[in-house]
DNA sequence: CTCGATGCAAAATTTTTGCAGTCCC
DNA sequence: GGGACTGCAAAAATTTTGCATCGAG
């Protein structure tokens, strides 16, 4: 039904197989939602998710939605994004290698990834020291453009 | 009211000279959910304060409470510490001096806090390769106790 | 055919807000 | 005494859940 089969079908085959080793039953509307998800470059909510898995399946319900989630991001096809905010965001999981680090720009409200590698290093460092193991991390930088700068927000997906 | 007046006494002292300098009112709520707060140790959450500065002043309300976190946040007093649950924590902020970083045992439910200096570094080294300035940071690291020790999350108020 | 998955709507949960009365300054 | 503050309860807003029905395997 998209436009372009080929694009992600091979990523959407491995969401078929997640199902699949779950015992979770590949769905209109778990198809919808995937593609929904991908068809994001950006970081969406569970109602911005909503609304486009509808453009695509016009019977997907908000709970099914909400039910997709959780699988989507434990098969570690899409991500959770927490920045403090009343709801959650997602975003698709395209090419995650190395951590990601947000940065939040309070004026525009936006919310930028950026490398972060040095984190992998810290986070199993300071796990050594305490006798933990590391199950996630989360690095949240919040700021501001400057006042006196021509355009806000110049920052794109540069890494630190 | 309190058992050891002269234990928070000054402290209460800067709430009250805080309050006098945005031209808000002393009022026995705010004064309740202040010392409320002070009385833990620990994280607490808004409802947590509620039943606490009832026990100070049963007229405290919860919406006397959820209007009096921001003023006691901004003014530095308390923290804010969101680590994604449902609700947010907060905590006293008795002896901040340096970054703090939250470690969550996803096992014990509980949160540390624990010293990460080398932040303040290096938040400001990431805002000036952008050019930003930065806010505020927050690094949390979701961990699990070692399934083999004999006695889980040993850690204390250790210092990374 | 069987049982998981879905849609709908109501519920749950945390936080916010409108309003009339209260009390600090 | 005036206006900020408060309590109460209803409202908001996001996410969850119960139940009858639907459909994947």
């Amino acid at each position: 039904m998209a436009t372009s089969e080929s694009e992600s079908g091979d990523i959407r085959d491995t969401f078929k197989d997640f199902l699949a080793s779950k015992s979770l039953r590949v769905t209109n509307q778990r198809l919808a939602i995937f593609d929904a998800a991908y068809g994001h470059s950006d970081h969406f909510t569970a109602e911005d998710l909503l609304e486009q898995a509808r453009e695509i399946d016009s019977s997907v319900s908000r709970a099914t939605v909400y039910r997709a989630l959780p699988i989507l991001t434990e098969s570690g096809l899409i991500r959770e994004v927490d920045v403090g905010r009343d709801y959650k965001f997602y975003m698709a999981n395209k090419n995650a290698t190395t951590f990601q680090a947000q940065v939040i720009c309070l004026d525009c409200d936006k919310i930028f990834e950026i490398d972060a590698p040095f984190m992998e290093w810290y986070g199993k460092t300071v796990a050594g020291k305490l006798g933990l193991q590391v199950e996630s991390q989360r690095l949240q930088v919040s700021a501001r453009c400057p006042k006196d700068a021509q355009s806000p927000c110049m920052l794109k997906g540069k890494s630190a």
